[in-house]
DNA sequence: AGGTGATTGCC
DNA sequence: GCAATCACC
């Protein structure tokens, strides 16, 4: 009798467990195929691009636990996928979808091609709690404020029947003449010493996503209301790079955290909120398409950013002479992740202070986040610049001492990532250009040589902005 | 998912 | 003198 044989194509789901596409076709074939491509055109950062590395070997020594092998190729996934059937007894091909417009229009193509060539393609959803096009407020359009998007969605979700499925996944070692070894992707360049210092902060790969959402509940969860908002303590979750390349289902976390009974309600309620976020953004992005480049708010296209390459300089290595803003750019390119709290400080830093493009912030996170993620960055570089669904500009402009003042009270986050701050007083930390002379060179710290003044002055360039969005309203 | 400046309320 | 509160940005 001939073996069933059917191909599993890997993207952003990097996980072997609550997979819905692996599930669905270990029940229509003998033996899965499972292979991965690397799409050039696919926008893909510098330090994503170490992670996927690392994420595929991993995901390949479990299947290679299961008696297969990961295919891996390189190209146009349309041609690869075609040439994937030529002498092949291959019957199925399945995949869990993307939601960025430029995956949809692909997968589009490739699903077509299936038709044709008479290839049972069906798709599934492994990547968010719900489809973006199925939800819809009263008067049948799609939310754009989180509040209310959330109050329905976490709803629909809570209620839905969710079946804890049995894995018995087979897989099969197919040979193709123009698979790839990992190794020959070239996803991390040698030469470059930055994605070493990454390696010591990260383990990617879905055994490390269980062991993460594990230490949340475990060792988190329960200070998660408050503790998220404090970067100098270690309270969230990570979860975020592994929820990007699908090491782990957002569905299972989102059950985990429901029925953990030592997590009370809100502390719950505030981090399903935050995987709600993410779907969220992914709602905006499939409703606006063009929204990584253009603003949600159109009048946004006459609003005068400046142009200042130095203080963009400045600000991405963290010597804007603002000690939490530089604390969150030095975390980031040391450890390809920064705390979401700061996250929203520099981000309004850098559109309000600096008045510099959100584009310029959205390209520097993907480039340098291990999260880096299209949904989740470019709805959060538009909430914090005001030109998003929901924003109104001067509400958020922040006051970057008094946020450094009121979550990270002792300075503690700051000395971690600036050396050149570590003897300075609490009353100082966040404001050291106001200590007098004595009090600079006692504590080591000279502000304008040891440690940078402020690049801009906050109250100053606070009211620039106000009336620069004056000229746009 | 804020900040500011003015006013009020309290010692 | 100062913290809490509010209206407005």
């Amino acid at each position: 009798m001939k073996t069933k044989l059917g191909i599993h194509w890997f993207r952003q789901d990097l996980r072997l467990s609550q997979n819905p596409s692996l599930e669905a076709l270990s029940n229509k074939v003998d033996q899965i195929v499972p292979i991965y491509i690397l799409d050039p055109k696919e926008r893909m950062g510098s330090v994503s691009k170490w992670w996927l590395e690392q994420s595929l070997k991993n995901l390949n020594d479990n299947i290679e636990r299961k008696n297969g092998k990961l295919k891996i190729f390189e190209g146009n996934p349309f041609d690869i996928i075609k040439s994937l059937f030529i002498n092949k007894n291959i019957e199925y091909f399945y995949w869990n979808r993307l939601y960025d417009p430029y995956s949809i229009t692909r997968d589009k193509k490739i699903k077509s091609l299936l038709k044709l060539e008479d290839i049972n393609c069906v798709t599934f959803n492994g990547y968010l709690l719900n489809e973006p096009w199925e939800i819809k407020n009263k008067s049948g359009s799609f939310f754009k404020v989180f509040t209310p998007y959330w109050r329905y969605c976490n709803e629909i979700t809570r209620s839905r029947k969710h079946n804890k499925k049995i894995q018995n996944i087979k897989f099969y070692n197919l040979n193709f003449k123009n698979s790839k070894n990992i190794q020959d992707l070239n996803l991390t360049n040698k030469k470059l010493k930055w994605t070493d210092k990454i390696n010591k902060h990260w383990l990617p790969g879905e055994n490390n996503a269980q062991l993460q959402l594990q230490k949340f509940i475990n060792q988190k969860a329960d200070n998660y209301s408050i503790g998220r908002d404090r970067p100098d303590k270690n309270l969230t979750s990570k979860l975020s790079p592994y929820l990007h390349f699908g090491e782990i289902s957002p569905i299972e976390i989102y059950n985990q955290i429901r029925v953990t009974k030592t997590i009370n309600s809100e502390n719950k309620d505030k981090f399903l909120a935050e995987i709600g976020w993410r779907d969220f953004s992914y709602n905006l992005l499939y409703h606006y398409p063009d929204m990584t480049k253009q603003p949600i708010q159109n009048k946004f296209n006459k609003f005068p950013w400046l142009n200042d390459n130095k203080n963009l300089k400045k600000w991405q290595k963290g010597f804007t002479g603002i000690p939490i803003v530089d604390a969150g750019m030095r975390q980031l390119y040391e450890t390809g992740w920064m705390h979401n709290r700061v996250r929203m400080i520099v981000g309004s830093f850098l559109t309000k202070n600096l008045l510099l493009h959100w584009k310029l912030g959205e390209q520097w996170f993907f480039d340098t986040l291990v999260d880096a993620d299209i949904g989740s960055n470019s709805a959060g570089w538009q909430w914090i610049s005001g030109c998003g669904a929901d924003a109104s500009p001067y509400f958020r402009i922040f006051n970057p001492i008094l946020q450094g003042q009121k979550f990270d009270p002792k300075g503690k986050y700051v000395k971690k990532y600036i050396p050149e701050l570590q003897n300075v007083t609490n009353k100082f930390i966040h404001n050291p250009w106001e200590m007098s002379e004595e009090s600079q060179i006692s504590c080591g710290c000279r502000i304008g040589k040891d440690y940078p003044n402020p690049i801009v002055d906050l109250k100053e360039t606070r009211n620039r902005a106000l009336s620069a969005f004056k000229t746009i309203s």
